[in-house]
RNA sequence: GGCCACGUGGCGGAGUGGUUACGCAGCGGAUUGCAAAUCCGUGUACCCCAGUUCGAUUCUGGGCGUGGCCUCCA
């Protein structure tokens, strides 16, 4: 155990580089991941880091024992985008009213969605609306202590000021200097800031717009603080790991960095941070603003990719197949090769003699995983070594195999002893529906004999026939006698 | 324009200063018509140029290409 321990090895976006992971408290290992922001449905590419960090806290769970990781994951109900959507749809209902109601039901959309891609609910969803009061608290203390001041109703923090000792710390995240962001700026910078990357913590609100009372006037946050703010609160000012999608290292990370940072007067915020890379379709990134991308929703339960849905497993699976950093292209081709992958892995699970019936259950949960799977696993989520054994012990002869093979989808999050009962019985079901099988066996004695007397067409005819009602014939040949012997199954 | 990442066999995708995963597809075989299923076998690839080295796909420099960030974004 306290070798699995040592051995976790963690990309840092902060040192660009692959580190020892050691928390900082074994008992309670934490982690912070930056989750939706809750006005529409997610696209398969929102999934990506829930997925990616799922299986962490999967591993982290195997590792230092369940009750001993703490997973957050924050809720974004407050931000311009949800209050546009809101008025859009509930044109009728009060803003707040339809504000509540679109954040409600998409929030649930995405938990539904999320445990259909096979991911544990994590072990806290805060919303940012209800914790307006430690956000407020958190800006009072920069103002007090000179990193953020008050300007035509809004707060800013004040990038300069972000400094360890004379060395300037704000874009160290991001490796990048201020006035390398100032060369590229786009936007125009408001004229109360007193530097042009100075970014909000508060800001007004209009009586239509949701609001809050604060010493600053009626208004709301800006997008950061709210994971500032929460993380302190559930997880305390300095943790072990920060996680998002490789858009969030700037500005969203290095302006909580900043924030936290100087709130809490702390050298860090987190120990390690890391960034999963994006979906691509045709080398392009999927993004909504673009218009190329598909909802789980949509990938799940209707046929607009491929003309077909895609079940949760098989969609994982297309997912795990990449290093978590690295762009993902997200076609068919792959879909279609996860889904094959992972078919055989559930067939050599049953061919190798594991049963899913309610006796074994109990059993079933004691196997664990293959050392070499987590030890792969464990190398920065190194997913091709994990396939690597996966396959190994797929290919493999022993019921030791199918076992290995079950422990460790299982810690992956792809299969569950339900969802494997549940394919063992839709296996059957196809047996069970099938016309009578004596008719069936008599149809086969038939053909052999045809086979013998060599009238092929008399035997290529009873195979068409029962391959039109679905019955697809598999011949091989005993070992012992070198006699012909056919098998029937239920095709697809 | 600035910053960052990546560039591997038909495709996907790891890794390594020398023995070169894994998967998909293909090909050959087990198989005594054809097919399917299964199993076995089969692939010396690493963008270009220069440098370091006994030796580089792996290190260094330059170039080209692709993608990302610099604005809301997973």
């Amino acid at each position: 155990m306290s070798s699995a321990k040592s051995s976790i090895r963690l990309f840092n976006t902060m040192s660009k580089s692959k580190q020892d992971f050691s928390p900082l408290d074994e008992n309670n290992v934490r982690m912070y991941v930056c989750g939706p922001t809750v006005y529409d449905y997610a696209h398969i590419g929102n999934a990506r880091p829930a997925i990616v960090f799922d299986v962490l806290f999967r591993l982290l769970r195997h590792v230092y024992g369940q009750e001993h990781v703490t997973y957050l994951r924050n809720i974004t109900d407050v931000d311009d985008k949800i209050n546009a959507r809101a008025a859009r749809d509930y044109p009728d209902l009060p803003l707040n009213e339809a504000i509540q109601k679109l954040t409600k039901t998409t929030q649930q959309q995405y938990e539904a969605d999320m445990a259909e891609l096979g991911c544990l609910e994590p072990t806290r969803q805060p919303r940012a609306t209800d914790h307006i009061a430690e956000m407020i608290e958190m800006i009072e203390t920069l103002i007090k202590s000179g990193h953020a001041y008050e300007a035509q109703g809004h707060v800013l923090f004040a990038v300069k000021t972000f400094k360890s000792g004379e060395v300037l710390q704000y874009g160290k995240l991001a490796r990048r200097s201020l006035d390398d962001m100032l060369a590229g700026a786009r936007v125009e910078v408001a004229p109360y800031k007193r530097d042009p990357m100075d970014f909000v913590l508060w800001k007004p609100s209009s009586s239509d717009l949701p609001g809050w009372d604060s010493p600053w006037g009626k208004g709301r946050p800006g997008w950061h603080i709210e994971c500032s703010a929460m993380s302190k609160k559930y997880l305390g000012e300095i943790f072990d790991i920060h996680g998002g999608g490789i858009d969030l290292p700037f500005p969203h990370h290095e302006n909580e960095l900043a924030q936290s940072c100087c709130a809490n007067n702390t050298e860090q915020m987190a120990q390690v941070w890391m960034h999963n890379g994006f979906l691509q379709i045709n080398g392009e990134k999927m993004s909504k603003s673009d218009g190329n991308f598909y909802t789980v929703d949509e990938l799940l339960h209707t046929e607009k990719f491929g003309g077909r849905s895609w079940p949760g497993d098989v969609l994982r699976v297309a997912m795990l197949m990449k290093t978590y950093r690295e762009p993902i292209d997200f076609s068919l081709s792959k879909l279609k090769e996860a889904e094959k992958i992972l078919g055989r892995w559930k067939k050599s699970m049953a061919d190798l003699g594991l049963k899913f019936i309610e006796e074994n259950r109990t059993e079933y949960s004691e196997f664990g995983p293959c050392s070499k799977m987590v030890a792969a696993l464990s190398n920065d989520m190194n997913m091709a070594g994990v396939m690597a054994e996966l396959h190994r012990h797929s290919k493999g002869e022993r019921l030791h195999n199918a076992r290995r093979l079950f422990g460790s989808l299982k810690l992956l999050g792809v299969v569950t002893f339900d969802s494997m009962q549940k394919w063992e019985q839709a296996t059957q079901k196809l047996l069970d529906n099938a016309p009578d099988s004596t008719l069936i066996e008599v149809a086969i004695a038939n053909r052999l004999e045809a086979l013998n007397d060599k009238n092929w067409v008399e035997a290529d005819r009873i195979r068409d026939e029962l391959a039109s009602q679905g019955i697809k014939l598999t011949d091989s040949k005993d070992s012992e006698t070198g006699k012909r012997v056919t098998n029937w199954e239920v095709g697809k």
